[in-house]
DNA sequence: CGAGCAACTCGAACATTGGTCGAGTCGCCG
DNA sequence: CGGCGACTCGACCAATGTTCGAGTTGCTCG
């Protein structure tokens, strides 16, 4: 349920270097001065996160983010490589709101469920962090391996086989990733949607089925995703209660 | 099976202009004189395919564009809005490459099984068209309609009710965009896949069960999307055979 | 107390981007 | 030939991610 945001590492010198491996969390934070330095990793993500809320993906900008901090635009990339670093702790800061229970239930599809929906939740807060491009680096933040840890082993709990644990996590990740993008990115206006529609309409011998099934002003997010959910659930075959034996 | 890049619009007069609705579908396309303009939408197209292709989504500019096409970098503001614009149209142009059968066979299943099976092919083959940043507006292009309509009618046939249609269709395009999107944005190199798998190894008691199940050096995609895709059919219960009676 | 050094900050600058403005050119139709 | 609509484009703008190198600050050891 709390955040972790920091990390333990110790001091490198020098100044960040976007050599090596690369993802973030394989490089060490800055060491810290006895006191705490005006400019921390936590500060700048706490920030970032702010404005990513506040005005959305492609208005955060390294220099909008400093003038949040009071700071200058350069001094970031003393404790932040990239930009991409940036984003990357700030997604796991989105793992890191969503509540994930210290242990399991046994109804493991539950457990599943709710894990499920209250990541969701997290993630419609930050609408950003759906439909965010492509990320070159798997994610790795503490946040998110809790997250992870906990869906796994509950999947292994509601009886799926180990050699699916990947496909199955994939597929629940991507299911929740995608109708979150979908509702947060397409936001029509009603203008917008009626156009739209009228568009489909206007091509209903081309297109019937689509046209007749309120492709483009269906805005019951809430049931899409739940009824997604459980055909991936009961795809699976997850069980609902404790192993009988 | 052929691409439909073109459009019937009639010409509008004047520059091109982002006011109103916006999705480039609802505006026309340019007139053309009686030669063929040295310059098209269809050409544009073309070119940004192949460009994205060679050298993936963020080397795709305007000025790189225009001069593959050996034009002034304004000029494709004449025949385009937006590089949104060109972006649309550009994915609309992979759904164009995917198989879409004329008629059903009578069964439903393996119709959408073939669908999204050969659409993902697709996308593999243009792997940023998967990974893009959410887009602001539903996809109305004419391959992605025609596309769209076969994987609704047939959803239907494999007897989903009406209602769940929205729910069904988002979450198969949303398993195929996501497990494409992973795919080809976590190509690690095999130094990379260690240094993960290493980090997740000295925090085995962290996360045991993540760090036991090859998060990061699993690279069977086909298998994972294959069965998530299985999950999901199963889950909607979609019909096999012909509708009895 | 003071020298030295690591930790940190930052302004100026660079190349690159998406997009606009307004002045052109081209070729058909009268 | 004249005009007009279709099209092209160079110059320009504000904004971006990132680098360079020169500072400043404050702990530590003599």
């Amino acid at each position: 349920m709390k955040a972790i945001t920091g990390s333990e590492h110790a001091s490198e010198g020098g100044r960040a270097h976007r050599g090596g491996v690369g993802s973030v969390w394989l490089r060490p934070a800055r060491a810290g001065r006895s006191g705490e330095a005006p400019l921390t990793r936590e500060r700048i993500v706490g920030a970032a996160v702010a404005l990513l809320d506040e005005e959305g993906f492609d208005r955060l900008t390294m220099r909008r983010l400093a003038e949040r901090l009071g700071a200058g635009a350069t001094t970031l990339y003393w404790h932040v490589t990239t930009k991409d670093d940036v984003v990357d702790l700030a997604v796991d800061a989105v793992f890191g709101e969503t509540p994930v229970p210290g242990r399991h239930t046994d109804r493991p599809r539950d457990d599943i469920a709710r894990l499920l929906h209250d990541w969701r939740r997290a993630v419609l807060r930050h609408p950003w962090s759906a439909g965010l491009p492509a990320r070159r680096r798997p994610l790795l933040g503490p946040n998110f391996l809790t997250w992870m840890e906990f869906l796994q082993s509950a999947l292994l709990r509601a009886g799926l086989p180990e050699d699916r644990l990947n496909a199955a996590t994939w597929a629940l990740y991507n299911h929740v990733m995608g109708a979150t993008a979908a509702q947060s990115s397409l936001r029509l206006s009603p203008e917008e949607a009626r156009a739209g529609q009228a568009y489909l309409d206007g091509r209903r011998d081309r297109y019937p089925t689509v046209a007749a099934h309120s492709y483009v002003t269906d805005d019951d997010w809430d049931g899409t995703f739940a009824a997604g959910l459980e055909y991936l659930l009961d795809g699976m075959g997850a069980r609902r209660g404790p192993a009988a034996g």
